[in-house]
RNA sequence: GCCCCCGUAGCUCACUUGGAAGAGCAGCAGCCUUCUAAGCUGCCGGCAGCAGGUUCGAAUCCUGCCGGGGGUACCA
């Protein structure tokens, strides 16, 4: 179990042990400030090494002592503030351990009386953050590599929102550029307008799939393509129509899919939107010089030095591409909500296109360039074999989120065939399973999409929490009344879990600055599972309800402190915290 | 060729930006007449890709190599 005790939280228990050990330097002439103190503070990743340590390597030098010497100076020399039951030298680190009554006593009443807003700050108060994130394309199925994007930047809006930012989801479709083109020739080559109707996205897939197929073979076909699109951006009513109907097919079954997930945005102004914007810009990059033409006729942006891919502003056959509509976009966006920031939640493939982006506009005098930030991540891959290709090479977010629930079913019918509205828990575990899986893993981090990873039910998951937090309702139920604060014996919470608990749930509001400032919705995962783990070994222990009668109004007063985290850390993931399970 | 990312237990991943290697899964052995067993306990499992360097101290920073992935001007 990794244990993640408070090295660095802004409480009062861990403020006390800092101004102690600071006390007990200045008692070996070694001068430190309360900040340094506590930023050198850590917490032990082992058990038997208590709650906080204190490394002594650094000040061997400037004390002329071993740090194992340091450590016991200290050990001899410290106050012990009324938060701590002990403090030792054990290698060159000065350990404590922390007592729980009087954590407890500081960090659950703060929980009980904040509830939801536990853990909320004012760091982004005024400010707004734009945030680009799901972006689908039109006529493409949502895949479980769409499903990255959406759940990290759902996961981070609510993160920020909590931290107290201003949040705008957009939701950039890709319903704009060669594709179209492609889509269009395949559609009057090989469409099926009784297929369309009922299967839209699927066979617009079809379509496309063909369509490279037959090109290998016929490349006249990327020509007509090119040429359709050309058509469609120069306004050419047949196509415009046509590109109508793909999109508003392809939205409303994405819209299905939002629903499941929970996930909103603020708006859906796709690349088309940008389209009436192209040619104002690009008239005004040639005139300020920032643009050039390129090789073969093509308008370009240098950025950097000699041999560094500029970027391409537009195609030799005038024909614009997706770094003009980001361009024009950026400016959009900056110019309509004045943003503090702008987060494109956008896979590490495209690194070079945001570095590409950003400079050019630097090179277009936005001193705001810098507030732009790729928040990437690594691939969903295919590795193997069987599992690729259900409808395609592609797998169905669909398909994937009904294999999910569809097991969820089968363990309820065998864990608790009475359970109220069992197909709306299904649906809640199924998809936080799913939704999880992505979390759970630090961004930058690859994925292979397996079917059992994705759908696991046990160990470190979502349903894993989802459960912990359902047997906590069930309990807090059970209880079935108000907790009164002044009949809690702080005492009877001295066991190694409830100290630790109590800890972890103290740190908590650090976790949410931690993964908002790192735009890693991962750190959240790891500080839940703690709780719930941590929690559960508890709960295995201890008897809440029929166990000594003095000890239960503390148990509880936890217990639901517990429960409340979960739920919140929950939201903040985008899963479901259903009651009973 | 050049640039970027990754390499930690059999598998999937953590280690709070330099401090004491840690979970889950799988395997083995246990725990349900008692608050939800989607749970809990214990065991097994490590030369952190390899080789150097910086440092009191490196999984973490630097260099080289090996292996995997991505990018590299008219796709997004």
């Amino acid at each position: 179990m990794t244990t993640v005790a408070p090295a660095r939280s802004g409480t009062v228990y861990f403020r006390e042990v800092c101004e102690s050990t600071a006390g007990a330097l200045a008692g070996l002439s070694c001068h430190r400030s309360l900040e340094d103190v506590a930023a050198m503070y850590e917490a032990p990743d082992r058990k038997g090494l208590g709650d906080s340590a204190f490394p002594c390597f650094p000040l061997a030098k400037e004390l002329k002592m071993a740090p194992q010497e340091i450590a016991s100076q200290l050990a001899g020399r410290m106050e012990r503030p009324r938060s701590v039951t002990d403090v030792r030298a054990i290698g060159g680190y000065l350990n404590v351990w922390y007592k729980p009554e009087i954590v407890a006593a500081e960090v659950l009443p703060i929980i009980a009386a904040q509830g939801q807003r536990y853990g909320s700050a004012e760091e982004g108060r005024g400010r707004t953050i734009c945030m680009d994130y799901s972006h689908p394309n039109i006529a493409k199925p949502f895949g479980v590599g769409h499903l990255r994007s959406t759940v990290i930047g759902h996961s981070l809006k609510r993160i920020l929102e909590k931290l107290g930012y201003s949040t705008i989801g957009i939701n950039h479709l890709g319903d704009w550029g060669t594709q179209f083109g492609k889509l269009i020739v395949a559609f009057r080559e090989w469409g099926d307008e009784g297929k369309l109707a009922a299967e839209p996205i699927a066979h617009l897939y079809d379509l496309y799939v063909r369509f490279h197929a037959d090109a290998e073979s016929d490349p006249g076909l990327e020509e007509r393509a090119r040429r359709e699109f050309k058509k469609l951006e120069d306004g050419d009513r047949d196509n415009r129509l046509l590109w109508q109907r793909f999109r508003d097919l392809s939205l409303s079954e994405f819209e299905r899919v939002y629903r499941r997930l929970g996930v909103t945005f603020d708006s859906d102004a796709g690349e088309a939107f940008y389209n009436e914007r192209l040619s104002p810009l690009i008239d005004r990059l040639v005139q300020s010089g920032v643009a050039r033409s390129g090789e073969d006729g093509a308008l370009i942006i240098p950025i950097g030095g000699e041999g560094e891919a500029p970027l391409l502003l537009r195609k030799a056959d005038g024909a614009t591409l997706y770094a003009t509509r980001d361009l024009a976009a950026a400016e959009y966006r900056y110019d309509t909500y004045h943003f503090d920031r702008c987060l494109y939640i956008v896979g590490s493939a495209q690194a070079l296109h945001f570095q590409q982006l950003f400079a050019a506009l630097k090179a277009m005098g936005h001193d705001w360039a810098e507030r732009m930030v790729h928040v990437e991540f690594g691939w969903v891959k295919f590795a193997d074999t069987m599992m690729s290709t259900r409808r395609g090479n592609i797998i169905f977010l669909d398909d994937v989120l009904a294999e999910a629930v569809e097991r969820t079913k089968r363990i309820i019918a065998d864990k608790n065939p009475a359970l109220e509205d069992a197909d709306a828990v299904a649906e809640a575990v199924g998809v936080g399973a799913v939704v999880f899986w992505q979390l759970s893993v630090k961004r930058q981090k690859d994925v292979n999409f397996d079917w059992d990873d994705a759908l696991a039910f046990d160990g470190r998951t979502g349903p894993y929490l989802q459960y912990t937090h359902a047997r906590l309702s069930s309990l807090l139920a059970k209880w079935g009344k108000p907790i009164s604060m002044d009949r809690v014996a702080w005492g009877h919470l001295n066991s190694e879990e409830e100290r630790k608990l109590v800890l972890r749930l103290g740190d908590w509001p650090r976790a949410i600055q931690v993964a908002g400032r790192q735009y890693e919705p991962q750190v959240l995962a790891a500080a839940l599972l703690d709780t719930a783990q941590l929690y559960n070994t508890f709960y295995q222990k201890v008897r809440i309800l029929d166990g000594e009668a003095e000890a239960a109004p503390a148990r509880i007063l936890l217990s639901d402190c517990v429960r409340q985290v979960l739920a919140e850390g929950l939201c903040l993931l985008g899963l479901q915290a259903p009651h009973q399970m």
